[in-house]
DNA sequence: CTGAAAGCGCTTACAG
DNA sequence: CTGAAAGCGCTTACAG
């Protein structure tokens, strides 16, 4: 007799009444917080499934005072790397209860600070932003305190957590795959500008000297986007006006790699035979080229996920901040948190050496 | 003295309070819903400037008795197409208030099928469904009646509707673009199968016809999954079969393009010299790989918009059903809609005809 | 064109 | 371990 023509579907007070509990114990089940006795519990999840009820994340998330919403800054979400990253934190987000609201900031310095200032229409509970070109002290200084989490390659020293794999070590080992190939002269399309302290550029760096490799300015090139067009210039620039070709090259992205390859090939080289190439990201299509590109492979599940704990933790520190006199050590809230990454050995650096 | 714990962002009520009005007022100018008189229009919105007030997207959609999350199920979303697809309707989406819920399938039958019977966790007011490989009686025949709208390839007679490209007038418009390139034995990477009416297959074929050109059974490989390995092996399987070499090739995706190019390098083949070769999607690497590849570029932000728009139309349409005959002519809730597409032509076609 | 009040479906002190 | 009731921030008939 009851019809409510508005919402049909089933809402707790109803599994309320068919178990014969009220809302609060309702909740406590479905939300699995107080212990609940066994009987009760059984009883209300037999009724959850009796009438197949839904939470509406609507209303819990007004009752929790919580938006339910936060923001994903990548650069573009048509990016392999990116896009599977996003695919990981939708899924640990849910895990929160969040969902993500995708911002693309085009991956300039300019979209990185939109994101990073961003006046969203509706309210959210804080920010995961991959960002490439943002400095430290700039995130530091952004008016809003909001929580934010930033992934990325650079050191980040202050108050926000950083998530990434360790990039430097990721080059290191860059640079012993690409000698182990017979790489003596190796090239670096995207090496350190003055504004950015490129983890993976410098780690190749460091293992190049650590092997007794020079260090060679001309064969290492800056690019101003990690496409394959950037790297694709960059490249030719090199080859125009080195002296001596180099017989490796890294490329900081798979992407950077493949235009790489293709000034390369316009070039008159060969890959791996004349140049063994290396990209980073393993992005799907690294096997699929030809040649197959050898890379790093990020743990991506496991950046997404941390990210999404640390992001939690600002939250529920801010609602206890002014309880605990430091949520710091507690939380762990701040500081740099690395995710395993791996190196994938394929046909652009299977050479003999 | 009002200082509220839990939630220290202005509220609705504040910007009332602030422009002198109700409640009432302040939404139908933040909704812009009634004809507001302009004065007081002004006075809301710089109130609503001046509290810095952002709606509250939980308590809207409870008060709404919407959802406010739609669910997108795409194969995967690492595969650049899709991703980006995926970006274009989270925008479209968030025009319409709605959340978009990712929902990978994996692209296969079974994924497909899981993503249509979806139990989701929580409430939703309707799913966009990209599906490969159900047909229109198991989509028909779902039991939960909820707003669908289906993004694919194939034809899709019934209740449901289907946005899409069409593709079979861009298979066509392949067929003429290879033939011009000089293609007269030309082969097709991803076939129809007996399940599923490939529109872009079935359109190369129309396109073959029409110029006089013979439909040859050995050079029409039907492929099970739309990889770059799917299309290596397929294409490596052909090279080995076949009596007479293809001189042109069209993969029904720029991955299974890049897969189908291996196995013709492992050949002994040369693109575009010996073989051309087309693929179908343009994701964001086919202008990188070498040689960069000619394909078909789907309006994917106008197919998005579409999808939206469909599902909009249901959700408007259902909460009229009882008073409406037929809102079947008026919304538009059903049927076939078509986004426009282009014709990229790059170096994996270029040669002299 | 505008206002006062009920209600959306949850959670959460509070009391038992 | 459980219940009755207030409140989260909006929208929306309803009355003016």
């Amino acid at each position: 007799m009851t019809t409510d023509r508005r919402s049909p579907r089933p809402r707790l007070t109803d599994v309320a009444a068919v178990a014969g509990v009220s809302m609060k114990t309702v909740s406590n089940v479905v939300n699995s917080y107080a212990p609940v006795a066994e009987a009760t519990r059984t009883k209300v999840l037999a009724a959850v499934e009796q009438v197949g009820y839904r939470p509406n994340l609507s209303a819990r998330n007004l009752a929790r005072g919580r938006a339910g919403v936060i923001v994903l800054g990548v650069p573009r979400l048509d990016l392999p790397y990116f896009a599977s990253l996003a695919g990981s934190v939708v899924e640990a987000a849910a895990g929160h209860g969040w969902f993500v609201l995708m911002h693309q900031t085009g991956g300039d310095l300019a979209g990185e600070r939109r994101a990073l200032l961003g006046d969203h229409p509706q309210r959210i509970d804080g920010m995961i932003l991959s960002s490439q070109w943002l400095d430290a002290q700039e995130i530091a200084a952004r008016p809003d305190p909001s929580p934010l989490v930033v992934l990325g390659d650079h050191r980040l020293p202050g108050p926000v957590p950083r998530i990434g794999i360790d990039n430097r070590a990721a080059g290191r080992a860059v640079a012993e795959h690409l000698i182990a190939a017979g790489g003596r002269r190796i090239a670096l399309i995207g090496a350190p500008s003055r504004e950015v302290d490129h983890g993976r550029a410098q780690g190749l760096i460091d293992g190049l000297r650590a092997a007794g490799l020079p260090v060679l300015p001309e064969l290492m090139r800056p690019i101003t986007a990690n496409t394959g067009d950037a790297g694709e210039a960059a490249t030719a620039a090199m080859l125009a006006e080195v002296d001596e070709l180099p017989d490796a090259l890294f490329a900081v992205t798979d992407w950077v790699a493949m235009g790489a390859i293709r000034a390369l090939h316009a070039h008159g080289l060969e890959v791996p035979a004349d140049v063994a190439v290396m990209g980073f990201d393993d992005i799907p299509y690294a096997r699929s080229v030809s040649p197959s590109l050898s890379t790093i492979a990020p743990d991506r599940p496991a950046v997404a996920r941390l990210a999404v704990e640390a992001l939690e933790a600002q939250v529920t520190g801010m609602a206890y901040a002014s309880a605990a006199t430091d949520d710091r050590d507690a939380g762990g809230s701040d500081g740099d948190h690395f995710a395993p990454f791996e190196l994938v050995a394929r046909e652009s650096t299977r050479r003999e050496a």
